[in-house]
DNA sequence: CGACCCCGCGTTGTATACATTCGCGTGTAT
DNA sequence: ATACACGCGAATGTATACAACGCGGGGTCG
């Protein structure tokens, strides 16, 4: 086969879906055909249904009750929900991790981390975004790593992989650089308030810290600095 | 086909599976063959890899890296999580709820819902704990209908179809029937007190009084008061 | 003219044959 | 004796033919 972006049809057919999906190709609400993505990609119907079936898992599609899958739609409320819902779940898991308490290697690790993000945009240039982001995303799949709760690590997993309910989805969106400045000094602040309040045991607090961590992309999202090509949310998180 | 359970025999295979994983007869771990399942349940291998992707879905079967699924298990901290984020997850639900508002016909029928409640152990008897169940899980979908945020409402789903974290699985723990009765009176002022958050619009009341609630499912489930005789849902695992 | 039935096509459901992959064991060669 | 390689077998991956189902259009009968 020719450059397989997995190893099998079945995920290079999802990875191209999803791809499509992310980037607005596909609606919400359109109606998937086997046979018409099977001769898209060229591939036979059993591999598409298998990558349908993924992406259902992942909650991209829906099954149709007469069988068959749609593609999710997700409404501006939707997205907003989502964000807010992340919010809960990582708060979730501060909470527990607080109240179970953590190693202070981890602490001094992710401190670590939080100081490179510093990194990104004390330079008085332009901050560099692409690096921002990954080491943000960093700071919260680490963060959830202490979480000692497996079940709430795979549910905030599964949230986040929601395209536009990820942690660094609407880091973006700011087009005024003093409104990005501001917003990444304020994510900075949450972020070490959120360490020592793990660090310390403080519950309530690392919860309330997550969520409001949480509203930053929601604000974002609201301040709508989006021009009018804005047709679906998946798509707000592309790159652009 | 003979009496089938839903329409094709993927559904069919999907709840053989399902009712098999449920009673542990397939313990956590267990990998799935695809050929074997076939003529277990006679059928070809396509349905039984449609069953096994619909279950994975639920939550019920992992992926296994190597491709085909591997029962999925649940340790002892695993079901407390899981009731944890249950009680976390319908808080958010009601705080939503609460902060939305709801329509006063929404309120008195869901009243009288608890009230119907309450009939199952009025009778000095002992208490229909088979109508108790079902009202109850009325109850928290009921309630859980109410909230504004669809997101929410569908991952709250996908946790209570988690079989040990629905609403009404301890129900049955009780050995003792005072101790039963004091655990049903207590959620039965608990349900009254949410429905009475979110009339008067108290978004932390409401939010708090469901993870307490949620406290009670764990309380029965650690005072481990049942007998050799139990089998119920997926507590194969929790047998220890 | 209206309603109902039936046929045909499009779509998903199912079975099955064939391909591919990977691990494991055995055999041989050094 | 050890190491490498070959091959076999079990498992999933893939293609495809056929079945079943639903729905819409057109024809016919009342």
């Amino acid at each position: 086969m020719t450059s397989d972006k997995g190893n099998t049809n079945a995920k290079r057919a999802a990875y191209d879906l999803r791809q499509r999906i992310i980037k607005g190709e596909l609606p919400g609400g359109t109606r998937l055909f086997e046979v018409a993505l099977a001769e898209e990609l060229d591939v036979s119907r059993t591999p598409v249904r298998e990558a349908m079936s993924r992406l259902a898992e992942e909650g991209l599609l829906e099954r149709a009750p007469s069988g068959g899958f749609v593609v999710r739609s997700f409404t501006h409320r939707d997205v907003v929900d989502a964000i807010e819902l992340r919010g809960v779940l990582e708060g979730t898991a501060l909470r527990l991790t607080a109240e179970t308490g953590v190693a202070g290697e981890a602490i001094t690790a992710i401190s670590a981390l939080v100081d490179q993000i510093d990194a990104c945009f004390a330079d008085p240039g332009l901050p560099d975004l692409d690096l921002y982001s990954e080491l943000n995303a960093s700071f919260h799949d680490d963060m959830a790593a202490l979480c000692p709760s497996a079940i709430v690590q795979s549910e905030l997993e599964r949230v986040k992989s929601l395209p536009f309910a990820s942690p660094s989805a609407f880091v973006f969106r700011q087009r005024d650089r003093a409104g990005m400045l501001q917003s990444l000094i304020l994510a900075q602040a949450q972020h070490r308030a959120m360490i020592e309040a793990i660090a310390s045991r403080e519950g309530a607090r690392a919860e309330a810290l997550a969520r409001e961590h949480a509203r930053i992309a929601r604000n974002n999202l609201e301040a709508k600095a989006f021009g009018a090509d804005y047709q679906h949310p998946a798509m707000a998180l592309v790159i652009e």
